[in-house]
Order: C-alpha cells, then structure tokens, then sequence
DNA sequence: TCCTTATTGTAACATTGTTACAATAATACG
DNA sequence: CGTATTATTGTAACAATGTTACAATAAGGA
C-alpha cells in the first residue's frame, strides 16, 4: 500500500516545477520525457491531484492543463481562473481570486475558469 | 451560396429552443433526433454557433454544450458562467454576468466559466 | 539478497470530433 | 411544373485524448 519514489514521479515533478505558474499538457510531458509511456503520464498525474500536488484544469478547447498548486492539502480549493494567450499559447495560472455569486440554495463543488486572449508580454 | 432551410436544422433548431436555459450535448441531439447523421448534427452546430444563434461552452469534464444565445449578433459575448448539478445533471446558462479583472495589458477575447455543485431542486 | 507488490508497459478499446468525397435534396429559373 | 445548380448530407476513414485489463518490471522492506 506504501506509495514508491519512482523515476517518472521524479521526472514529471520536476517538468511540472520547472513550469512555474504556467500550465502544462499531459502531451507536453510526453515528448519532454518520451521513456515513459503515455498510459504512465496520465496516471501519475492523477495521483499528483489526488495529493494535491497540482491541479487540473479544462481550457475552453476541451483539452487538459495540470498546475502547481500553491496551498492545496486533502482538498483542492481554486477560485481563480486561468488565462491562455492565443499568440505565445502560454498558460497562466492567474492568482486573482473571482467570487461568483450562486443563487441561493446553489452549492458550489468545482469550478473551472478559464479566460483567452492576449498576454503583456505579446500586447505592443 | 445561399443558405438552405432543411429538415436536419429545423430538427435540431427545435431541439435547442426547447431546452429553454438549459444545454445540450452533440449526443444529447444525436439520441433525439437519430435520423440524421453524428457529422451532420456538429456541422448544424456549428453553423448556428456561425450564425450567433448558440454558443458552445466546455464542461469542466471537457464535453461541448450548447446554449441558446439571447442577443447575440455577429459577435458573441458571454461572461457567464454555466452551472453544471452533480446530481441531476442538468446544466443551466446563468444571467449573472461576472466581471473578472485581467493584469495591465492583458486583453480577454473569450471567456469559458464552469461551476459545479448541487442545483437548488435538488438540495434538501 | 530476496520477496512482495506498487508501478509500469502494452494492447485494445471508447469517446469526441474532423476530413474527403460521393450521393442527395433545396431552391431558382424557364 | 420540370430541370439544373449546388448547398447539404451520409459514409468511411482518420486523429486526438483518455481508459482498462493484464502481464512484466522494479522499489524498498525484511
Ligand atoms: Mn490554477
Ligand atoms: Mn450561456
Ligand atoms: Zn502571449
Ligand atoms: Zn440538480
């Protein structure tokens, strides 16, 4: 039942702290570490969630991006959205908090935030 | 050039309308209406999304849904969320608009906001 | 070092969506 | 109305992303 320091956990953690506040794809590890198998990849990362190591999030295309979390224990809390540059194609994980109001007798579990558009660094 | 009416976009047009608030799926329309074609039905979808007659938003599990536009044009624009019941599974456009604030410089074409919880009919 | 079993690789499959091309059906026009 | 044009549809084939079952491998405790 004990969990295992393995070579690929070793290895995505440090593709995925290398990434600082931006967001990673499970393909993007994949041609960066191509000794691990595909089927590997997805199942680290989802025990890396389940740990509360990092967290995932949909973008507004349908595709999965995996982040650092800052301050995540047995539960992840992210009330905060994700910003994706449509010219540099980088992802932000973007530390304003958004308080949504629910009407009442609505209950928030999960929320996934994501925004498109242009960066600083790609704005003149 | 000209468009034509058909009975495919008739079908699914209807399909949406009466929905009412309330989003559907590809596979939803596909099981309701399985008489025409899985291609035909995304390129329908796609049409009207064209057309600003609905918009498409993605789950936070990476599914499309499709909602009715109020008063959209040529352009859409859409900072709502969708909120998405873990029970029933209904998923329902929300009116309340959220203003979210971008960095300096930073500059928002799209925006895809996703919650999901318990709806109100179904807590006790 | 050896044993147990957590972890990995492989193959096969599922879902969602796209493309190319031939067949069909809306519409315009005589 | 009948016919021609071509927008639209159906089909098959493919791609991307993710999951599952099971056999092979390797981490780490004894
Ligand atoms: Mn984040
Ligand atoms: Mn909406
Ligand atoms: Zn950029
Ligand atoms: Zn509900």
């Amino acid at each position: 039942m004990n969990k295992r320091k393995t070579q690929s956990k070793k290895a995505i953690l440090e593709c995925i702290q290398r990434t600082g506040n931006y967001g990673l794809k499970s393909d993007n590890i994949e041609s960066e570490l191509p000794q691990f198998n595909r089927v590997t990849i997805y199942r680290i990362l989802q025990s890396f969630i389940d740990d509360g190591i990092i967290h995932k999030v949909i973008s507004d295309d349908g595709k999965s991006y995996y982040f650092k979390c800052k301050n995540c224990g047995e539960k992840h809390f992210h009330n905060h959205y994700h910003f994706k540059c449509n010219i540099c194609e980088k992802v932000e994980c973007m530390d304003n908090n958004i308080d949504v109001e629910v009407p009442k007798d609505y209950k928030i579990e999960h929320v996934n935030f994501w925004i498109s558009g242009i960066c600083n660094s790609c704005k003149k």
